[in-house]
DNA sequence: CTGTTAGCGCGTTCAG
DNA sequence: CTGAACGCGCTAACAG
């Protein structure tokens, strides 16, 4: 009983007029008499017609569903950044297809291809690598990165000031008197770490004091051992504060904290960069580096939009300002 | 510059075949000589071709892009629900076309319509109404149902057995000695809600107790009015313990007990439904009805797949079973 | 303003 | 095993 879907053609057979005229009626450009247009509008709502996507794209050779790619579905920041993209190109009257890669390479790429395959107008991906990227441009794609910037070619950006506010959130802790702080962060060549760590040591050295590697912690994605990681890190070089570098170490730290009953901010500060609503629920709330998500999704979709327009207008990299917000869990030093 | 997409053409020129030889290489399915096959993949790779979906799709009146719909992205429920359909789609090498709509009855449908637009093989949602999904059955698409249950066509589909849940959840305060318990939940005619609702009053009435519907508050999404509301009760009907139906009610209850300084859970107990990180972090942790949510989402594709498979197979609908976490919140009535 | 014609890129006959 | 021919559904160009 799977009927088959009504066609431009049924449409126009129905009311009496060439498929050219339904085409032009349908899709509201091209002269059709006002009263025909109206005939054809009707038959088509009463027949349920659903115009044939893919014969559209195959004839127009492009499409209008932008591919979104980000790390992580499930982590709130990018979930965020997601929900700016989806309602700038929504009223731009594009769709987003969404899809996460798990900071995988491979998925990462294997989405790129299927957004080539489906002849996507163009890409806006928190990048894993720069291959993908590259692989875009290099077709000729409108690329642009949001969160952190890894391609090699020239392409459009919104990102954040890592380094102001890493040294924000550092300063923050030296001047409550902290000597001793770790940074978690996470073994990437992304920008956003490397600004991050940047900050870290240039707050440092800028109130006089010395780097010391030991206290520089990097973990890969995922990676098992990271809550043991961390215990060493405390065991070893006893940190009275602890500047984590991504929401997802900041909820790592804070369970290790936690389960060790230590007491924040009393034995030990924490501070975390990107907040996330649990950082203001938990007890003590936690000192964090916010940053504008859903705006800079917002951005990065209009820097698209604007390019769909205009493919050779200039390139714009926007970076947009962190904010700290003292909360809780920084205190003096013990 | 935006050079022309490499076509099958394009490659089968080059290695000096037909295109329709091509094609049998490149899709692997149809004899071709082993050496041809090879030169053909190598030149593929080569050019870097990339096959043009749309055509691909037009020829063939289906896609390998599935749909799926769910009512908020930024809910971590839905973020796990739309992980665990993702991850079995990619094992059976078909693609998550991720949708969000805000639960609202207009945003769904279009999203559906896209879905029709893209001839996807199947779609898989947490329904906002019934109209969309009965919309796609009308068309002869498979749908499967995740989470609740409104299409009055019938369908695939996979749900937590809500009653229990809440039963559970209720059962648990009134042995903490509690007779003053109010119910948040959310208003609406989804099955998850009706659910809840029955295995709270099943929980009273099966302890002999009378169920006060001065107890019961029933909100609207974002509703802007949800914390007054919540306040009120509290004013008027001084609760012992409250169950949010919801891990956004939850929240906001949460914020309100904290915001009046109530002490959780010696002034008034809380339990939640649906259990996510937040609950076991705040202090103290929240007692919680758990929803085994990825596996939900792991379900409700491999019913997808089946139904791909074997269009006629008998339909199914799976119940799975909630689990009560008990924690911190819930305590001995003051 | 309308209909005819042609072709987007692919997969599927069906001869050879 | 391979290639020629055709058509999926739609829209752009063109002639009427």
């Amino acid at each position: 009983m799977t009927a088959r879907p009504i066609t431009l053609a049924d449409v126009a057979r129905e009311a009496g007029t060439s498929a050219s005229t339904a085409s032009r009626a349908l899709s509201g450009r091209g002269y059709v008499a006002p009263h025909v247009k109206k005939r054809l509008l009707a038959t088509a709502d009463r027949l349920g017609y659903v115009p044939n996507l893919s014969a559209r794209t195959l004839k127009q050779r492009t499409s209008r569903v932008v591919g979104v790619v980000v790390s992580d579905l499930g982590n709130q920041f990018y979930a965020a950044l997601a929900a700016g993209i989806e309602q700038t190109l929504r009223e731009a009257n594009y769709q987003m297809l969404l899809l996460g890669d798990n900071s995988d390479v491979a998925q990462e790429l294997s989405g790129v291809r299927m957004f080539l395959s489906m002849r996507a107008p163009g890409v806006i991906m928190t990048p894993a690598s720069n291959t993908a990227a590259d692989l875009l441009v290099a077709r000729g794609l409108p690329v642009v990165e949001v969160d952190r910037r890894l391609a090699t070619s020239s392409c459009d950006a919104v990102v954040i000031d890592n380094e102001q506010g890493g040294r924000a959130a550092v300063e923050h802790l030296i001047q409550l008197g902290h000597t001793r702080i770790a940074l978690l962060m996470a073994r990437t060549t992304w920008t956003t770490d490397a600004g991050r760590l940047q900050g870290y040591r240039a707050a440092l050295t800028g109130a006089g004091m010395r780097v010391d590697r030991r206290l520089i912690v990097k973990f890969a994605t995922h990676a098992a051992d990271t809550v043991k990681r961390i215990e060493l890190l405390l065991d070893e070089q006893q940190p009275t504060a602890i500047f984590a570098a991504n929401n997802q170490l900041a909820e790592q730290a804070w369970h290790v904290l936690r389960r060790r009953k230590l007491s924040i901010p009393r034995d030990i500060s924490l501070v975390a960069f990107d907040d996330v609503p649990w950082m203001g629920m938990v007890q003590p709330a936690i000192t964090a580096v916010a940053q504008p998500t859903f705006e800079m999704g917002r951005r990065a979709a209009l820097l698209l939009l604007r390019r769909l327009e205009d493919p050779t207008c200039g390139r714009t990299v926007e970076v947009l300002e962190p904010r700290l917000v003292t909360r809780g869990s920084t205190g003096g030093k013990r």
